[in-house]
RNA sequence: CGGUGAGUGGCGCAGCUUGGUAGCGCACUUGGUUUGGGUCCAAGGGGUCGUAGGUUCGAAUCCUAUCUCACCGACCA
């Protein structure tokens, strides 16, 4: 390609709405365009990368015996209200009406769809086990679309289906698709994690997310040092901390007086905030006695909600209590309440529990308690994980200390089980002639997001910097004064005959500029290659090749050239 | 939806307080100059100042409504 008969629409300011580099780079490297929030055009450079990326997505799922089919984006609500989902998607879920005003939507995912296909097409168990999968825009009217490409309404994504006899050939298939998940964020170049997942509302029990790890993600990941663990910290198992032994020392009541974050307790009493705890209350389920639960953690720890939903005292979502109606239940307010005489049922998490001669409030206003020991002053309780996982924390697994880091989630794989075939009645006949709901996984990848995950982990203040595989060109022809010079054009217009020749991806600047302006655009488009042309060189028959990540420079004799490409 | 801020040539911005008929940088066009890291000089094209209404002799500027966008929050496979 020759940047003269091509859209590099490179620009040098950074657009003000920019917010995240990937996206600030998109728009400067000319890789995207916004039309509307959310909504984004995709230029030659972003689409030849968005297009490899795809591709090796695709490569990949068929290696894994996943088959490729295509749905429509539009479907019909009907389908989305024998899954419950019609109801249950809220506002997220872009509903359309047609010409007779039947009830339509934007897909979003596409559970039903499939599900409803594999039911007509799929009668016997010797057609199982079964998965399909489409690469396809999809639509997802979010509330605020931000970061550029990483959180679009409208983007691309990987959705793969599998349909089972039970859950052991699922859980195959499961497998097989984590490592074929593996298999793609390897070839992609990237540095990433699978880590265990929550399933959230799309249902299931068992579940991995992919994630990209860079500084700006959005999803905090608690990982060992020592061994493979990893996982959401949304569903990472906080051990409890052990604590040797002491004597226990006598309950004192003291007086803290306007003192009521945990911050303020410990300063005033000069004492660490690991030593005390907080008390929190939120709503009860419909399956304890009781209005409301008081939760205890540590000072220094945060409570998980999704941890505490999940608690069979605890309605869900988790709900706190206002001020007013603790006072009328507790006697007292946010700031002093405690587990003493707590009236309320008490959850304690498992570092809280252990705790000896803790410091908590008094349930009077202006008063804590200090030295505290469960045992001695607290009636009954129960003990659950219900905090973060923080770094420094053991890893659940045995083996090594919690370390934190972002994430950007590029891959989501579940084993839904029967949720979805269920609903819509989807079996066929086993080999006793019965009829037998499917077991189901899903398996979701955003291409789109790969994309912007990738240059968040790999650039510098010059631009992108593309992992080869997904790079737009593998090479770029930079000349210097082509325009003046005989020489530099002849050999230039020669290389990149003999590189096209080759089957080399290659991006001729033939533009009349000045070399600092194709230095620039070159670098900041993530050529991970370039040849450089100058007179300078050519007397010895030499060209400059530089490598865009290491700025590493090789003189290459002119014949060399272009094998030395194809081997690198 | 709540909070904050912004809409002025393609992009980034000034002008608005104190109304008088729109300006700067980048980009673009032409000519020259320069040529291994975003040259320099000159000339030029391009804007119903988000939209609608109002006040006024006169509105980018003041008032009202409305739309759009961004950031923070709630939400989220």
């Amino acid at each position: 390609m020759r940047t003269s008969q091509y859209l590099l629409a490179t620009q040098k300011e950074i657009p003000n709405d920019a917010e995240v580099i990937s996206h600030q780079l998109m728009l400067r490297a000319g890789m995207v365009r916004k039309l509307a929030s959310g909504l984004y055009s995709w230029l030659p450079t972003g689409l030849r990368v968005l297009n490899k990326v795809t591709q090796i997505v695709r490569e990949e799922m068929n290696k894994a015996g996943a088959i490729e089919i295509n749905m429509p984006v539009v479907q019909p609500a009907d389908l989305w209200q024998q899954s419950g989902r019609w109801e249950a998607y809220g506002p997220e879920l872009l509903r359309i009406k047609d010409r007779h005003d039947r009830d339509f939507l934007l897909g979003p995912t596409h559970e039903e769809v499939v599900t409803a296909l594999v039911n007509n097409e799929v009668n016997s168990y010797k057609q199982l086990p079964l998965n399909l999968y489409q690469i396809q825009t999809k639509f997802r009217d979010e509330i605020r679309p931000r970061f550029g490409i990483m959180r679009g309404r409208e983007f691309v994504m990987k959705d793969a289906y599998s349909f089972h006899l039970d859950s052991e050939c699922l859980n195959n298939t499961y497998q097989t698709m984590h490592q074929a998940y593996c298999n793609v964020f390897d070839r992609l170049g990237l540095e990433y994690r699978p880590v265990i997942a929550d399933s959230g509302s799309i249902g299931g029990a068992v579940s991995h997310e992919f994630h990209v790890l860079a500084e700006s993600g959005e999803d905090d990941i608690a990982f060992s040092n020592a061994s493979d663990y990893a996982a959401n910290i949304e569903l990472a198992e906080a051990v409890a901390e052990q604590y040797s032994s002491q004597a226990s020392r006598e309950l004192k009541i003291v007086d803290t007086g306007e003192h009521k974050t945990i911050d303020a307790v410990s300063n005033l009493l000069k004492i660490d905030p690991k030593t005390t705890v907080k008390t929190l209350i939120v709503k009860a389920s419909e399956e304890v006695d009781a209005q409301m639960i008081a939760l205890i953690l540590r000072g220094d720890h945060q409570l998980n909600e999704i941890k505490a939903a999940k608690h069979e005292w605890i309605a869900e979502p988790v709900e706190f209590v206002d001020e007013k109606e603790v006072i009328a239940a507790v006697g007292c307010g946010f700031g002093t309440l405690g587990p003493v005489k707590m009236p309320l049922p008490i959850i304690a998490d498992r570092s809280a529990a252990n705790l000896q001669n803790f410091v908590c409030g008094a349930n009077q206003a202006e008063k804590h308690y200090i030295d505290t020991n469960w045992d001695r002053d607290i009636g009954q309780f129960e003990v659950a994980d219900l905090r973060n996982i923080v770094a420094g924390d053991p890893s659940p697994c045995g083996t090594g200390t919690i370390e934190i880091r972002k994430g950007i989630e590029v891959g989501h794989i579940f084993q839904l089980g029967d949720k979805y075939s269920k609903a819509m009645n989807c079996g066929v006949l086993t080999d006793t002639g019965k009829h037998q709901v499917l077991q189901m996984g899903c398996y979701g990848i955003g291409v789109t997001r790969i994309v912007a995950a990738a240059i968040e982990q790999n650039h510098d203040k010059y631009g992108i910097i593309w992992p080869e595989n997904i790079a737009p060109f593998k090479v770029a022809l930079i000349p210097m004064n082509m325009h003046k010079s005989h020489r530099v054009k002849e050999v230039a217009e020669k290389l990149y005959a003999d590189l096209i020749a080759q089957g080399v991806e290659v991006l001729f600047d033939d533009r009349k500029e000045r070399p600092g302006v194709m230095f620039a655009d070159i670098e900041l488009t993530g050529i991970p290659n370039s040849i450089v042309i100058g007179e300078r060189n050519l007397d010895n028959n030499e060209v400059e090749f530089k490598k865009r990540a290491s700025g590493e420079k090789t003189m290459l004799s002119i014949d060399n050239v272009v094998s030395f490409v194809a081997e690198n």
